[in-house]
RNA sequence: GGCGGCGUAGCCGAGUGGUUCAGGCAGGGGCCUGCAAAGCCCUGUACAGCGGUUCGAAUCCGCUCGCCGCCUCCA
């Protein structure tokens, strides 16, 4: 079984699910008023890789994770834009859903909306205020920490040194500068909800508890997100559950940030580099290499440099592909079920010590990055017997590394990147743009705007220079080979011709 | 002020009280190739500094320096 960190213990712990065989995990998803940028990319990947890990353990993942739509920095966007607050709302939630299905993250089994749970919220504060946990004031309804045994755990710093630190103020009539809006009344030009402690809307906390506590169940496994999460969201979550006498995750798991020159990535600081730039430019399985590359919970530096480096070690995936058809070979009935049937592996006769070490990697806080260097080894044991002739060998890791690839979500040779035009027939040149197109809907939608199939004009270059070949006219081979370099391909000469990829 | 994290070879980035310097990228040499590309082989002797514990520490403890984060919205 799979052990991850807790946030609410401090401890990596093993992960017991409350149901057999079955995780419910609830993932915070974006407030949708603004482009996503390369810290949402993260934790979704981190925590799709999760989702997609434990499937391929054996478990049924409920994954539910939300769109918060009601909040204040969409009010405040939707004001200056003079549009509504849905208009902004809609137009976000599918940039984030487009940006989602480039990088290639699962759709969650839910994903539910906040302004879909309000009802549901004004029940749940009008508990608080019942049980005498939250109180009224003139501008909204408030939680007071006091009454929460514990407040600060996922802080991890108790109540009191978190009260004296608070910079801001009580704000007039809050017992403690440490309570927070459950409910704030309606001001002239905002959203409302009616409900019986004054119409308004509900603050940001709240519909986390309601929406996970519904769609989940009371104890449910696991509840994850950034880092910046866990204190005061995450804590503020807790204690709403905890006044309502209904326990909400057992587990908490939160990712590190991406950072820039050291700094954490926010727009705050205007260092941010949103999904939709990087995707315009790079594989967007160069991105998932890359969050994967580093273990979850630690700070990941992502420059023009780091960027690279995860598209060339991408490259050395996809080389294997190549040359041993490790893609072709994963495909249909088999590709449905690598990644989320383990017991197929034997089966198919793949590495078994190979994906035993992959999975006490993984079970082991998620360790990524020691995974991640186990499928490079098996790829490079691949390639050492293929050199040796020993092909059945070779395939058996490739295939295996192949699958272990799958089981974190990255395919291999996928996208017009890792795009190979044999030299023989537009036809199978044609084939192989019909297997990416297949990668787009695996990813819901076809990706991104990075590279494209080669045009007729290539391919006439590539028939060209095979010609040339055959009859050993290597200037003029070299020429063309030269020609193709300006035109953005790299050439690889292989027993079954020219074939070509993106530079 | 309180709480917490980090500092590893050219770069990124794991890991751990003691055999082969995780892995990737970049670099050097060789093999392969018409030349390349891809690949393989060889090549790096790093763990901020100072003390301490230990037979032995980069790994445990203490201190110092530097960087970052949370305590306010934030993935």
């Amino acid at each position: 079984m799979i052990r991850l960190h807790n946030t609410a213990s401090g401890k990596v712990e093993p992960v017991v699910p409350r149901d057999a065989d079955s995780i419910s995990m609830y993932v915070c998803g974006p407030t949708v008023y603004g482009e996503p940028h390369l810290g949402h990319g993260r934790f979704a990947l981190v925590f799709d890789v999760l989702r997609r890990y434990l499937e391929f353990s054996g478990l049924t993942v409920h994954h539910v994770s939300n769109i918060t739509d009601v909040d204040d920095k969409i009010i405040a966007r939707a004001a200056s834009e003079g549009v509504t607050e849905v208009d902004i709302a809609a137009r976000y939630e599918k940039s984030w859903w487009d940006a989602m299905d480039a990088l290639g993250v699962l759709r969650p089994a839910e994903a539910p909306h906040a302004t879909d749970y309000v009802e549901d919220m004004v029940e749940a504060v009008a508990g608080m205020l019942a049980s005498g946990s939250a109180y009224e004031t003139s501008d909204g309804v408030y939680l007071s920490v006091d009454a929460v045994e514990g407040y600060g755990l996922l802080a991890r710093q108790p109540l009191d040194t978190l009260r004296a630190g608070a910079r801001v103020e009580a704000g007039g009539e809050k017992r403690s500068p440490m309570d927070f809006a459950l409910w704030k009344r309606a001001k002239p030009g905002e959203p409302v909800w009616p409900a019986p402690f004054g119409e308004g809307r509900p603050g940001w906390h709240t519909e986390c508890v309601v929406m996970s506590l519904d769609l989940l169940g009371e104890g449910f496994d696991i509840h994850g997100g950034g880092i910046d999460l866990a204190f005061p969201h995450h804590e503020n979550e807790r204690a709403q559950a905890s006044a309502l006498g209904r326990p909400l995750a057992r587990h908490w798991v939160h990712n590190g940030w991406v950072t820039v020159g050291g700094e954490k990535m926010a727009k705050s600081l205007g260092n941010y580099t949103s999904l939709d730039d990087l995707l315009a430019r790079s594989d967007p399985r160069s991105y998932r290499l890359l969050v994967l590359r580093s273990h979850y919970r630690q700070p990941l530096e992502v420059t023009v440099r780091t960027t690279k480096d995860a598209a060339e070690a991408l490259g050395r995936l996809d080389a294997l592909s190549r040359r041993f058809g490790a893609a072709g070979w994963l495909e249909g009935e088999v590709r449905q079920r690598a990644g989320v049937d383990q017991k197929a592996a034997g089966e198919l006769g793949l590495d078994a010590a190979a994906i035993a070490s992959f999975c006490s990697r993984m079970d082991d806080d998620l360790d990524t990055p020691a995974a991640l260097a186990g499928v490079f080894e098996v790829v490079r044991q691949a390639h050492v017997a293929g050199d040796r002739g020993e092909t059945q060998r070779g395939e058996q890791l490739a295939h295996t590394a192949d699958w272990l690839c799958a089981a974190l979500g990255l395919r291999l040779e996928a996208g017009a990147g890792g795009a190979w035009v044999p030299v023989r027939g537009g036809a199978e040149a044609a084939g192989g743009g019909a297997h990416a197109g297949e990668v787009g809907t695996e990813r819901g939608t076809e990706a991104s705007t990075y590279g494209s199939g080669p045009d007729e004009e290539v391919l006439a270059l590539v028939e060209e220079r095979d010609r040339a070949r055959a009859e050993r006219d290597w200037s003029r081979a070299d020429a063309l080979r030269d020609e193709l370099a300006v035109a953005g391909w790299t050439v690889e000469d292989t027993p079954q011709g020219t074939k070509i990829r993106r530079t």
